[in-house]
DNA sequence: TGTACATCAGTGAACGCGCGTTCACTGATGTAC
DNA sequence: TGTACATCAGTGAACGCGCGTTCACTGATGTAC
């Protein structure tokens, strides 16, 4: 799942660079300059031909990869959700050693991704991008929650049987909570509110108050 | 604050209707007229002469009242954090009769507002309107968080004073839930995911967790 | 190894369009007397 | 009550601009023989 440039990418993938008349590796170039357009100014901030611009390419090129804007940012989106997912498994990593410090990573995994990544974040969850807009979407989509899902399960198992929650209304709690941290104050955003304490704590309090209100006590 | 159309508004409100040279009630008129715009098509989705052609005037016509369209949105965006505060007060009415109750009115009463008033919504949280952008802006979303803040001191001052958790983060985690699930569940939209329960059940009992794991029971 | 040819990615010029913004203007409204 | 005048909200024409999209084209690359 690269999504920085590689060592074989010839040259041409930024702005400014020299390049022979096939520029070899446009459409990841346009991939790239989306982010960077979107990190700038949104995902509703920038056009088709500014990306072939930031690519260093004429207008008309990027319809050889995209048929428009639209399909440009569904490709941004899946690409988010596919790294998101690996970033969130990477850190749950099936609840190793300890299933409450692996939840602990899980949610700052999250919010790292937003801060870290914000035009991937926004494509993915702010551009308004319909699910079934390029191929592997949604299943993208699904594949990163099923990560939060499988970890809600198995914190739900430390339970007893009777009155154990259902795993899904766990991991859609934990999924809005954090959701919640991240649009409201997780990138440095002017638009975005201040915060007493960084938003990783504010998370890790949250999550921990709920799991008590579920009955475990986390300390195993 | 009203924002419908009342009793006595000359007529030119609202597309196609005739009207005089002077429409009499344009600033109004083009409020109305992003509000619809942005419900449907997003808050990116339209243009200053779109507003113009809604409210049936010429393009220059709304430079007598915004600078532009930025103008405009933060113009919105004031009046959305004026309904909202307003909404959740009346939800609150200060936790009367029951403080649990009142709470989860209050809870009830922003996916509402998110639910129902999806421009003014998108206006406020996702426009990317800076806060300074527009005098009283600042403040009227603080007021908001106020009542949010507010009713937070009410339900931690249940609790004995030792070990009792600072409001203002109870309130943040109310808030970030709150918004997390209208974000992601709380609209019709075609880009957001299906919920197997309404997202107000699902906020009422993330919220009943969460304070039982402060140490309420919930039963008073 | 060399040559001919097919393929295909990117060019650049062109188009119609709608936007933002300005300007001198005009017509409606309100008010002083 | 009527008239003259000031004020001001909205007009409509105009402008330069950049966008999306198309098109016949061109030059680089790969491959069959």
């Amino acid at each position: 799942m690269r999504w920085t440039k590689g060592d074989k990418d010839p040259p041409g993938g930024g702005p400014g660079e020299p390049r022979s008349y096939h520029h070899g590796n446009l459409k990841e170039a346009l991939v790239r300059a989306a982010l960077e357009l979107i990190a700038e100014k949104g995902p509703a901030g920038f056009t088709f031909a500014d990306a072939a611009r930031w690519a260093g390419v004429s207008p008309a090129a990027p319809y050889r990869h995209f048929r428009d804007r639209d399909e440009l940012i569904a490709n941004v989106a899946r690409r988010g959700f596919e790294l998101f997912t690996e970033a969130l498994a990477k850190a749950w990593d099936e609840g190793k050693p300890e299933l409450m410090k692996a939840f602990d990573r899980l949610g700052r995994a999250y919010l790292d991704f937003a801060k870290h990544q914000p035009a991937y974040y926004s494509a993915m969850f702010e551009a308004g991008v319909p699910l079934d807009a390029e191929p592997q979407l949604r299943a993208a989509s699904e594949a990163a929650f099923a990560v939060l899902r499988g970890a809600a399960e198995k914190i739900v198992a430390l339970m007893p049987v009777q009155g154990r929650p259902p795993a899904l209304m766990v991991a859609l709690h934990v999924w809005s909570m954090t959701h919640g941290i991240a649009s409201l104050f997780g990138r440095g955003d002017a638009a975005r509110r201040a915060l007493p304490m960084p938003p990783e704590e504010l998370l890790e309090a949250a999550v921990l108050i709920y799991l008590r209100g579920l009955g475990l006590t986390g300390n195993r």
